[in-house]
RNA sequence: GGUGGGGUACCGAAGCGGUCAAACGGAGCAGACUGUAAAUCUGCCGGCUCAUGCCUUCGCAGGUUCGAAUCCUGCCCCCACCA
């Protein structure tokens, strides 16, 4: 099969921080496999695991086979790159949860089946589960300097004075990713792996492994570490991280994550996260200079990443729900479109006999619904202007909120500032 | 083991007997400007309260004092230098 120059791809889209030296042209060779691996340290992935991802959707598409390690033996050990602390052991229970959580993630990104080059799906579980000690020791920690592997950045950090120390554990961590990539060699040939860059590390362990035990050659790639542009932590928003599970973070939520994204990173991420063409990202460029409040660039990103990670429908909820809510139009909704909205937006519910009368003290309601935390906050929030009942400005903290103020009698809209909005359906 | 320096709100960091819910910076929240962007400017930023005010908080436990984050005692934990 011929491929498509994969490299080039990732070129482009400047998708490549590290190589090893001459993995390019053994990739020329032919079609090859390669693997990242992912910990199965949540029952979900999350935005920034989405660029080495990406990087195996690449491959599939230029004709390779990608192959997803589930981490279900490391996981249970804990990588230490990039922590600055012990992790907290997961069970093997979780392990085994999360890994099938992951499992099923992956398969919304790369192709199993019904392709000339499925991607494979593996579990070093497998092999680490059923490892005997001494077989570790005497077959793989014999290759291992500890000299060597103390002057490592991430052993290092943890063993300065203000490190928090590491446990031979974690200490462990690189020997076992070492083996995986030997095993994958080994077993299925396959002679690359991809990673984040704080994996660059535990890639070459690797090669280095598979040069030593099997005298054979193994390259890695590492995908850059993404940062935004004003130096908030990609992938992070008020509410924490942004999963890829809906029931974590919704179609809604996920959407709005990518819809807000800064001019100043908006085409970076379009070469990350989508399969655009050159052509059409540099469109998307141009219109995004020229024009950039109409945010083309914004909602072309948002839409595909959407669409890929929650479906066709799970993207027209988001949509729907987005534009009601910052299209202001909350009048003639149909019931359909309420369900819908519900299901995604933060909401809550409250009882329609708390309405009657009197009605219920819009600081109540915003505390109740966990819009603010207190009652301080909520009233300077109200005195500060930036609550809206209804997409209306609540200026009077003492407002009494009735029934008379529900849309179609049976929902309320909370918001605080521009975008956090809170839906309280009225129940009973 | 010895000597010295520390532990203050989400983080950093002032305060060193009353005027301290505690300066200042960062983070966060809101407002203005915008484009559901960035930058900038403004306000807020322990809880209750319309408010005067009240309650909880300055490592932990006691004590001195009309009154303590600030002084004393004991304990715990960090850091620096020495051994």
């Amino acid at each position: 099969m011929a491929s498509v120059p994969l490299f080039d791809e990732y070129r482009w889209r400047g998708m490549l921080h590290d190589v090893t030296e001459g993995a390019e042209a053994a990739f020329a060779e032919g079609p090859q496999s390669a693997y990242v691996g992912f910990d199965p340290t949540a029952a979900s992935l999350h935005v920034g695991h989405l660029l080495p991802i990406m990087g195996l959707v690449h491959l599939q598409r230029a004709g390779h086979t990608p192959i997803a390690l589930v981490g279900g033996g490391t996981g249970l050990i804990g990588d230490p790159s990039g922590k600055t602390q012990e992790r907290q052991l997961l069970t093997r229970e979780q392990s085994a949860e999360n890994g099938e959580a992951v499992r099923a993630q992956l398969s919304a990104f790369l192709d199993f089946e019904g392709v000339p080059n499925p991607a494979r799906m593996v579990n070093n579980l497998e092999w680490l589960g059923t490892m005997q000690v001494l077989d570790f020791l005497r077959d793989v920690g014999k290759h291992f300097s500890v000299n060597v592997m103390l002057r490592r950045d991430t052993v290092r950090r943890r063993l300065e004075e203000d490190g928090d120390g590491i446990s031979y554990t974690e200490f462990s961590y690189l020997l076992l990713q070492s083996y995986d990539f030997l095993r994958l060699y080994q077993d299925q040939g396959c002679r690359f792996q991809f990673g984040g860059s704080d994996q660059w590390g535990n890639i070459v362990g690797g090669t280095d492994l598979i040069r030593r035990v099997a005298g054979g050659k193994a390259w890695g790639v590492t995908f850059p570490l993404i940062t935004t542009t004003s130096g908030v932590k990609f992938g992070k928003t008020e509410a924490g991280a942004v999963w890829l599970d809906p029931a974590r973070t919704s179609p809604f939520r996920f959407y709005q994550f990518w819809l807000r994204t800064e001019d100043a990173d908006v085409g970076k991420y379009l070469r990350f996260f989508t399969l655009m063409s050159r052509a059409e990202v540099e469109a998307l460029d141009a219109a995004a200079a020229e024009h950039p409040e109409r945010r083309e660039a914004q909602k072309a990103l948002a839409e595909d990443v959407t669409r890929r990670v929650h479906g066709e429908a799970g993207l027209a909820r988001a949509r729907t729900a987005s534009d009601v809510l910052f299209g202001g139009g909350l009048e003639g909704l149909g019931a359909d479109e309420i369900a819908d909205i519900f299901a995604d937006v933060p909401s809550s519910g409250v009882g329609a006999a708390e309405l009657d009368g009197e009605g219920a003290g819009i600081l109540d309601l915003l505390v109740g619904a966990g819009v603010t935390s207190s009652r301080g906050e909520a009233r300077r929030s109200v005195e500060q202007g930036g609550i809206y009942l209804n997409n209306e400005r609540v200026t009077d903290p003492a407002r009494s909120v009735t029934r008379s103020d529900a849309v179609e009698g049976r929902f309320l809209v909370l918001r605080k500032g521009k975008r956090s909005y809170h839906l309280v359906r009225v129940e009973g």
